[in-house]
DNA sequence: GTCTATAACAAGATAGAC
DNA sequence: GTCTATCTTGTTATAGAC
C-alpha cells in the first residue's frame, strides 16, 4: 500500500463509518477516534462535515467507475459483464447482510435528510445505471435498454435490503441466481426473431 | 375523527416525522412542535425517545395488520389480494417518490444504527411476508411460497428505493405493471400441470 | 509554510428535577 | 408544565511543533 495522505486517511476512515453507521451517525469524534487525530484539526483539511461527505462521494463515484471500466475490459461478452454486477450480491454479502447496500443505503439517507449532497450521490446510481443499459444496448435490445437495467438494479436494490433486515444469505442467493436466469431470458429473446 | 389522546397525538406526529425525517433526525423538539405541548409534558407519557420509536412500530405493526386483515376481506380470490399489495406503490407513489418505504427505509436506518428496536422493526416486514406466503399457497404454490413472498417483496422495496433516488414516476409504474404480469405467470404455473 | 493539538464556543440533544 | 442539568455536536480560535 502506498504512503496516505491524513486527508486521504480521513475519507477513507469517513467512508468505511457513513457506510457503518451512516452518515448523520457518524460524528467527528468518530472519524478522528479512527484516524487517531484530534477532532479540531479536521478543519486543516476539511472546512465542514458536508465537505467530507463531498470527499467520500467522490471517492465512491471514482472506485465505481473503475470497478466498471474493470467489468467491461475482463468480460468479452456484455452477459458476461452484466453477471458481474450481479455478482457483487454474493461477493459482498457478509457486509450486505450487515450493513445494507453502500450505494442504496447512503441515497436512501440523503434523501430523507433532504442533504444537498443528495444529487451527487445518486451519480453513483446513475453510474451503474447507464453502464447496465449500454450492455443492454450491446445485447441488442436497444430501446428498452435503460428501463432493463433500472430493473436490475431495481432488483438488486431490493436483495440487499431484505437480505439485510432479515440476514437471510440463502434468500440472497437465490435471488441472485433469478436474476442470472432472468439475464438468460433477457438474451434469448435479443436472439429471437422479432414478434 | 374521534378524540384523541396525548399519547395518540405524540405517537401520531412521531410517526409521520419518522417517516419523513429519520428515527435519529427527528427530535423531541420536532415532535412536541408538531403536537403543540412543552418538551417536558412529552415525559409524562415517555421516558425516552426509544420508548416513543417502540409506540410508533406498534402503531405500524397494527396499521399493517388492519390493511391485511382488509385485503383479505376484499379480494376472492389470492390473486386479487396480492395485486392489493403491488398496488400500494402506486396508491402510495407520491410519498414513496419523497420518502420512500416506510418499512424499508425504518428497517434499514435501525439496522445501521444497530438499533434494540431492530428486531421490533422487522415484525412489520414479517407481517407482509407471512401474508403473502400464505396467498401464494392458496395459489397452489405450496413448498416455494415463502420465496415467493420473499421475491415480491424484495422487488417492492427495490422500486421503492429507486423511485425516491430517481424521483421517477414512469419508472415505478411500469415496475408494478411487471409485478403484476409476474403474478399472472405464477398462476399460470399453478394451474398448469406438473412438468 | 505545513501540520497538529488544545481549549472553548454556541447550539442542539436527551434526560430529569421541581 | 416550567425550568434546569449535562452531554454531544459541529465549529472556531489560538498556539505550538516540524
Amino acid at each position: 500500500m502506498s504512503v496516505q495522505t491524513t486527508r486521504d486517511q480521513i475519507i477513507e476512515a469517513a467512508d468505511l463509518l457513513f457506510y457503518r453507521q451512516g452518515y448523520e451517525h457518524t460524528s467527528f469524534a468518530d472519524i478522528a477516534g479512527a484516524v487517531q487525530i484530534s477532532r479540531g484539526n479536521f478543519y486543516y483539511h476539511f472546512k465542514s462535515k458536508d465537505e467530507i461527505l463531498d470527499a467520500v462521494i467522490a471517492l465512491r463515484l471514482a472506485n465505481t467507475q473503475r470497478m466498471l471500466e474493470l467489468w467491461e475490459a475482463e468480460g468479452q461478452h456484455p452477459a458476461d459483464r452484466i453477471r458481474s454486477f450481479i455478482n457483487i450480491l454474493i461477493a459482498n454479502r457478509t457486509k450486505i447482510m450487515r450493513y445494507g447496500c453502500p450505494v442504496g443505503t447512503l441515497c436512501t439517507e440523503l434523501a430523507k435528510l433532504d442533504h444537498v449532497a443528495q444529487t451527487e450521490g445518486n451519480r453513483i446510481f446513475t453510474l451503474f445505471r447507464d453502464w447496465l443499459s449500454r450492455q443492454f444496448a450491446l445485447l441488442g435490445l436497444e430501446p428498452e435498454a435503460d428501463a432493463l437495467a433500472m430493473h436490475i438494479l431495481a432488483r438488486s436494490q431490493g436483495v440487499a435490503t431484505l437480505a439485510n433486515a432479515f440476514h437471510d444469505e440463502v434468500f440472497l442467493r437465490k435471488e441472485a441466481d433469478q436474476m442470472g436466469d432472468w439475464l438468460e431470458a433477457c438474451i434469448q429473446k435479443a436472439s429471437a426473431p422479432q414478434s
